[in-house]
RNA sequence: GCGCUCGUAGCUCAAUGGAUAGAGCGUUUGACUACGAAUCAAAAGGUUGGGGGUUCGAAUCCCUCCGGGCGCGCCA
């Protein structure tokens, strides 16, 4: 079933078509900033204004006569402001409207997505910025499942880099480990947090040292032991420790991909043919780049090498060729083995692999999506508008595959931060706004560190508001509040803006935080559960709702309310057409601050008028209701008390 | 050098080219004998970095200057 604005999308193109060229994407309903502009305001007489070479308002007037007393919902349509075009809702059909449909949710599109995000390196332990492309990439795949999509989330395994050949020869050589030693190494990723600085640290400065890592990574590729065995423990060993932490924050995945994988199942071939065929990449005629296969990055005119002199294949092959995959343009496909099991409920993910695991007649459906989105910060921006040019002319006119860079920007620390944390800091750092997160230096923030400072603030703060508590039960409520209040924090801000990390802000629990909406909706449940136990009824009663017993005072936060509540489905929309997810946020914090503010002056439970009551008991239970999708979208939890 | 991006209240941030630029924190003041005070109410706080332009309308688009950040390899 369509939502209100849809249908109201789908009226107005209908009626206007005749004299008016009106795109879907030119109707934006907003809500007036005043009650008696009306209830929803488009501004479609502007965009036609620009359009006709007409005066707005005159528009604005012809549009009236065609629309006017064809919606059974509007008592009034007109004009105002010099053109825009306000609709007024008759009498008591919000209420009704809401009331009505309290639980309908969006139907299936049918359309397969793929989202990848998280994809660390597998050398340490994951830190904030990680969690920036977690929480993101996440909210972005629960989105669009409101929407009816069907999803698949990937997470890309760099299992060939040079990153892990640093810690392979740190455990190796500079430390002196053998395989069976490494085994024994209690939580393995944060061991190599500390021992990646520190061996970083050696390349810098000590050549030897250099070498020998360089001649590890030869290894690697080689699968030569123990160099292999112990980078493809390390990998696995680390990539579980990534897949704990997120599932902490309820962030699961469907499909491991191995860089190995595609280098070793050879996907290149296939997309090189493709490439060839559609003469997007060629032969460079450029003496300094002789022998090497090239694409034209027409943004910037130039060639990027995509096969090197030597036979091999650069970064931007590889990716491209993934990205052939994820979107189904050619057969190839990897075999797949389970990886892991979630403790909670048994789920399983996959990993892929290049020999053969799958059982006979096991049918495995990864890949292929309709669109692809690729959650990676902003400094891979030039990369991935590569990969997008290339994509576009290489799946079929009349099908045209989506690639789409979901893109944010970095997390970052405060100087006072960094300093808390123990670091030194140059001069010159020291008066910056925020030093740049380096996993290499070691200058960042672990996420588990962070996950427990959180918990442990949470938990303080639970004892002290329910002393009686038991023990387990104070420490459940704690994790999900700290989960929320994370969570939140990561997609509050715009994705553009650099988050300029300080624990202050992390661990606020008060005003726009991740515990403010939590509270919101346990102090609802809270109210639901008193009116049972009181004997009385915590659903709607059947019949026509009448607002208009309220008293103005009350109808105007009421209506007002309503409003809101009825652009839900529109505001995960926009958040995704604008590929800005904090407005999600926003909207579910501006709808828990009306609440709240209508909580404190209108009474629910202790209200003697049965139409009062039953109208304040509507409200809460669509407030209710929404806040509950909006919590799944974002992934924050919803305590029991707190 | 080229490309991308940011600059809004003391601080951290909102604002789909729209109607009077909004929140939180902090400051000052008030509200728990109440459906939960992790809450609510009120006050103070703004030349949206400067200048020009486009538009019926600009924090938002264009130009320019100033000040930050990021990216641009036969690395990954």
């Amino acid at each position: 079933m369509k939502y209100l604005q849809e249908e109201l999308k789908d009226k107005l193109i209908e009626l206007l078509k005749t004299d008016f060229k009106l795109e879907r994407e030119e109707i934006l309903f907003t809500i007036p900033p005043k009650r008696e502009f009306g209830d929803l305001s488009t501004t479609i007489p502007f965009a036609l204004a620009k359009k006709e070479k007409q005066k707005p308002f005159v528009i604005g007037n012809r549009i009236i006569e065609l629309i006017k007393d064809r919606f059974d919902m509007f008592s009034e349509i007109k004009l105002a402001g010099g053109g825009f075009l306000n609709f007024t809702f008759k009498e008591n059909f919000l209420v009704n409207y809401l009331a009505a449909n309290i639980h309908r949710k969006a139907p299936d599109t049918g359309l397969k997505m793929v989202v990848e995000h998280t994809s660390i390196n597998p050398n340490k332990s994951a830190h904030i910025g990680h969690l920036r492309n977690a929480c993101l990439g996440d909210t972005l795949a629960n989105a669009l499942r409101f929407l009816g999509c069907e999803l698949e989330i990937q997470n890309y395994l760099d299992d060939t880099g040079i990153q892990v050949a640093d810690v392979v020869w740190g455990l190796l050589y500079h430390e002196g480990k053998s395989l069976e030693e490494i085994k024994k190494i209690d939580q393995l990723a944060a061991y190599l947090w500390y021992l990646y600085p520190e061996v970083s640290k050696l390349f810098a400065e000590d050549e030897k040292a250099k070498t020998g890592r360089d001649e590890v990574h030869k290894k690697i590729e080689e699968k030569i032991n123990p160099e292999y065995q112990v980078s493809n423990y390390i990998a696995e060993e680390v990539l579980k420790d990534h897949i704990r932490v997120m599932n902490i924050l309820g962030i699961r995945y469907d499909l491991l991909v191995r860089e190995s994988d595609v280098i070793e199942l050879d996907f290149f071939k296939d997309s090189r043919t493709l490439m060839e065929t559609k003469g997007v990449m060629y032969p460079s005629q450029d003496p300094e780049k002789k022998g090497c296969m090239v694409i034209k990055y027409e943004k910037e005119n130039i060639e990027k090498i995509i096969v090197r002199s030597n036979g091999t294949i650069t970064y931007i092959g590889k990716d491209i060729a993934y990205t052939l995959w994820k979107v189904g343009l050619f057969d190839r496909d990897f075999y797949y083995r389970k990886f892991y099991t979630y403790p909670e409920d048994a789920k399983e993910i996959y990993i892929s692999d290049y020999t053969p695991h799958t059982p006979p007649g096991e049918p495995y459906h990864f890949g292929g999506g309709e669109s692809v989105f690729n959650v990676i910060d902003v400094r891979q921006s030039y990369l991935q508008n590569i990969i997008a040019q290339v994509l576009a002319p290489l799946s079929p006119a009349d099908h045209r595959k989506k690639f789409i860079h979901f893109s944010y920007e970095m997390v970052a620390l405060t100087p006072r931060c960094v300093e808390e944390m123990g670091f030194e800091l140059s001069e010159e750092d020291k008066k910056k706004s925020y030093v740049e997160v380096s996993g290499r230096k070691g200058i960042a923030v672990k996420a588990d560190d962070l996950i427990d400072k959180l918990v442990e603030k949470s938990l303080y703060e639970v004892k002290l508001r329910h002393p009686e508590i038991a023990e387990d039960a104070a420490k459940a409520i704690a994790r999900d509040i700290a989960v929320g209040a994370l969570r939140y924090f990561m997609i509050k801000f715009n994705s553009n803006s650099v988050i300029a990390f300080d624990f202050k802000d992390a661990l606020a629990f008060e005003g726009d935080t991740g515990p403010y909406l939590q509270y919101t909706l346990v102090r609802i449940n809270s109210i639901l559960r008193k009116l049972k136990e009181a004997g009385e009824s915590d659903a709607l009663e059947p019949g026509e709702l009448d607002s208009t017993v309220l008293d103005k005072k009350e109808y105007d936060i009421f209506y007002d309310m309503l409003l809101d509540l009825s652009l839900v489905e529109l505001q995960v929309e926009l958040a995704l057409s604008q590929q800005e997810l904090s407005g999600i946020a926003n909207y579910t914090y501006s709808l828990c601050q009306e609440f709240n503010h209508f909580y404190h002056l209108f009474p629910i439970k202790a209200e003697k008028d049965i139409r009062l009551k039953n109208l304040r008991l509507l409200l809460t239970l669509v407030v209710k209701a929404k806040l509950e999708r909006l919590f799944s979208i974002m992934g924050i939890p919803i305590p029991e008390k707190m």
